[in-house]
DNA sequence: CAAAATTAATCAAACGATTGATTAGTCAAA
DNA sequence: TTTGACTAATCAATCGTTTGATTAATTTTG
C-alpha cells in the first residue's frame, strides 16, 4: 500500500536523524542506520540514491515546517515589527531546543571547510529562513520602528549564534548557568523562558528606537 | 638529530590541526594528513600511537598556548569595567579570527555525544576564560555601572555565540554579510572592525546603566 | 474476470575503495 | 654493530554502493 510506503520512508528518515545527530555524518555508517531502522542496506540508496541524499531529505523535511511557520509571522500585518521578531524568537528558542540533536548535527557539518556539495546544500536551505528574519528586521528599518543604523547581518548572527551556543556547548553552558541544561524540567521551565526574555530585551535594547512616530 | 625531531612533529601537528578543522575527526583520514605533511603514514602512529593520540596531541599543544591571555585585563584598575569589557570584546574578535580553524575543531568536537575525556579537557579550559568574562561583568554590577537585572550567562552566550556563528558558519555568514568572509582583506579590514563595534554597542545598549554614579 | 505483462519493493551477497594500524626491513649515525 | 628514525608494503576491517535475483503489487491485455 502507498500509506506503508510513506510510513517506511518516514520511518528510515526518524532512524537516520537520530543516528547522524549522534555519530555525525561521516561516523554514522549506512550499516548501522539500515540496522537500526530494520530495513535492507540497499533501501537507503533504493530510497534516498546516496548517503548524501538520505542526509539531505533528513535536513530538509526537518526545515521545512519552520519555514513556513516563520513566513507567516512575516505575512502578518496585524502585529508590529517587533511584535514579529518577539514572535521569530519565542518560535526559534521552543524549536532548537526540541531539536537540539539536529541543531548540533547541522553546526558540525557545516562547520567542514570541504564536502561543498553537501555543505553547499544545507546552507542553501538554511539560507531561506534566515532571509525571513531578514525581512522583518528590513521592514522595522522601512517604517522608522528600528534605528536606522543597525548592523542586520551582526543581529541575525546573534539571534543564531547565542542559541547554538548554548545547544551546542551543553558541558560549558552548564557550568555557565549554573545547572545541567541537559536536564529536560530545567530546560523548560527555567531556561527556555529565561533565553526569550533575555533575547526580547537584548534585541529590543539595540534596535528599537522608542522615539518613533510610526506605529 | 632531535631538533629535527621536534621540527617535524610540530609539522605533523600543524597539518593536522588544519586537516582535523577541514574533515572533522572522522572525516580526516591518516593518509591524508600524513599525505599532505609529506611523511610517511607510519610517522603518525610511531610518534603519535595512534589517531587519536595524534588528535589529543594537536588540543594539548593548542592549549599550552591559550592559558595567559585575558586574565591581565581583568586585574587593571585604570580602566572601568566597561572600559575592560570593551579589550575582551577586541581582544577576543581578534584572537578566535587568527585561530578559526582551531576553533572550528573545538566546537565540533564538543558538540559530539562521545569522546567524554577529550571533551571534559575543552570544556575546562574554555571556562577560563569565561570565568575571566564573568568577573568583569559582575564588578559592572557591584558597581553600579551596569544594570541591575542583566542576566549574565546569556551575555556570555551572546558574546561567544556571536563569533562562533560567524567564524563556524562561513559559508552562511558569507551570504548573509554579501561578501566572502574567508577574504582575509575583507575580513581583517571590513569584518573584524564591524563584530568589533557592534559587540560593543550591542552590548553597551544592553549592560550599561548611562545613570550610574560611579566611575 | 482472469491471465499475462510490467513495475515496485526487497533481499543477500559482493563490489572496489578506503580506513587505521602493523609488519619487516632500510638506512644513517653513534 | 647497535640503536633509533624512517619507509614501503601489507593487514584485516569497514566503508558506501551496486548487483542480480526474488517477491509483491499493479497494470495491461485478451
Amino acid at each position: 500500500m502507498d500509506k506503508d510506503k510513506i510510513d517506511k520512508k518516514d520511518h528510515i528518515l526518524d532512524v537516520a536523524e537520530r543516528v547522524f545527530a549522534d555519530y555525525g555524518f561521516d561516523g554514522a555508517s549506512t550499516r548501522t542506520i539500515s540496522g537500526e531502522a530494520g530495513v535492507n542496506m540497499a533501501m537507503l540508496n533504493y530510497y534516498f540514491g546516496s548517503k548524501e541524499g538520505l542526509f539531505l531529505a533528513v535536513f530538509e523535511r526537518k526545515i521545512a515546517s519552520f519555514r513556513t511557520l516563520l513566513q507567516n509571522i512575516g505575512n502578518d500585518d496585524t502585529i508590529t515589527t517587533w511584535g514579529k521578531l518577539e514572535k521569530c524568537i519565542d518560535n526559534y528558542v521552543e524549536r532548537i531546543i526540541v531539536n537540539n540533536c539536529f541543531q548540533k548535527l547541522i553546526n558540525r557539518e557545516v562547520s567542514m571547510n570541504k564536502r561543498w556539495t553537501l555543505t553547499d546544500k544545507i546552507t542553501e536551505i538554511l539560507m531561506v529562513n534566515v532571509y525571513e528574519i531578514k525581512k522583518i528586521i528590513e521592514e522595522g528599518l522601512t517604517n522608522g520602528s528600528f534605528y536606522s543604523d543597525i548592523d542586520i547581518p551582526m543581529v541575525i548572527a546573534t539571534i543564531f549564534g547565542t542559541k547554538n551556543y548554548i545547544i551546542n556547548m551543553p558541558q560549558l553552558s552548564s557550568l555557565i548557568v549554573g545547572h545541567d541544561i541537559r536536564d529536560e524540567k530545567f530546560m523548560e521551565e527555567e531556561l527556555k523562558p529565561r533565553v526569550k526574555a533575555y533575547m526580547k530585551r537584548l534585541l529590543k535594547a539595540y534596535l528599537v528606537n522608542e522615539n518613533d512616530n510610526s506605529k
